[in-house]
DNA sequence: CCAATAACTCAACACCCGATGAGTTAAAAA
DNA sequence: TTTTTAACTCATCGGGTGTTGAGTTATTGG
């Protein structure tokens, strides 16, 4: 299906290129398709782009499984999960790290992901907290500061973060987010 | 000085814009001045770019020295110093958020940011730091983890972050931070 | 086999971009 | 005052962008 060729070629370019650098005519070249089909396929570049961060339902249960569980261990597991989300299969990455990038450098891009945090990920999980009032502000934090490590690795590419292997990651990190998820 | 007030609309325009939607016509233009004479001054666009996002060297010395003093306290006074430099007067803040923004859509401010982080933070910060092989990957996470935060309230501007006050940040974060930089 | 519909290409439009070069005004030096 | 130098504007170039509409090829259904 041509159509989904365009869809993985949009995917690939505005994870990588973000959204102003990916144009439509090299999404059509990557497809081997012309242009113009694109625009008859999705519209416009925005709804293009808008079709390309859309990800299955199913890509966050494996984050949200990771809430429950043993306090003890939780910090592990969600840090776990999220580079699970953000590293792991490109169907599921890209789209993801794509948002990251367009909501950098574009105003729509940031309020999707501003949107995708608050409601797909702070609502389904802070529940999940142990204590009740700042359980959205603890699970904020804790989503900032692993973004904030998926961005460094996977965007900016800082080469200490980069040649830590993913075990030392856990070592290293799992213990700040248990602090951040439920306190000392 | 009409320089002067270029750099400054540049600065401005590059950190909330980025760098694509940042034209040469809208920073002459609220520099009011004339397109061509901001290309006179600094030649191009690129370089007008690294002329807005090179930052007095004095800016660091704060954070620097938060690094110094009682290692139980650390984890609270990094935070608070990366605070203050990411979130406190525009002359410093600026050309941060924008070497952050641009870090997403230019390669060139991808670079910029990483040699930054690599030399500028690491290099100097994690001799500072107790124990010895891994500093620099402590370190390292560290700032990535308080970026993430930074990305989450100035750009992205998600409400739960930013609806939190920089007390209750420390209060969440400062221990997290702690953990990362001196270990459990 | 033929008609209808979808898939796809081609050429072009209007727009905005960064950059150039010549010309004009203002300030400083002699 | 005259000359030199800097500050600044104007019109324009070449190139890339998203988008459009007409035309062409292929695929399907009766």
């Amino acid at each position: 299906m041509t159509r989904q060729a365009v869809l993985e070629a949009a995917r690939s370019r505005f994870s990588q290129d973000g959204y102003a650098a990916a144009t439509i005519r090299k999404i059509a070249a990557d497809a081997g398709v012309d242009a113009s089909l694109v625009i008859q396929f999705y519209g416009s570049k925005d709804a293009l782009f808008a079709a390309a961060m859309s990800l299955s339902p199913t890509a966050l249960t494996h984050l949200s499984q990771a809430f429950d569980g043993p306090p003890p261990t939780l910090g592990e597991r969600v840090t776990n999960a999220f580079l699970d989300l953000w590293e792991g299969e490109s169907q599921v990455s890209e789209p993801l790290l794509a948002m990251l990038r367009a909501a950098i450098s574009n105003d729509q891009g940031a309020a999707t992901l501003r949107e995708f945090i608050q409601t797909r990920l702070l609502e389904q999980l802070s529940p999940k907290l142990p204590d009740g009032h700042d359980a959205a502000a603890r699970a904020g934090f804790a989503a900032a500061m692993l973004i904030g490590i998926v961005v460094g690795r996977g965007i900016v590419k800082v080469p200490v973060l980069v040649g830590t292997d993913r075990e030392s990651v856990i070592r290293l990190v799992a213990p700040a987010i248990q602090a951040v998820l439920v306190g000392v």
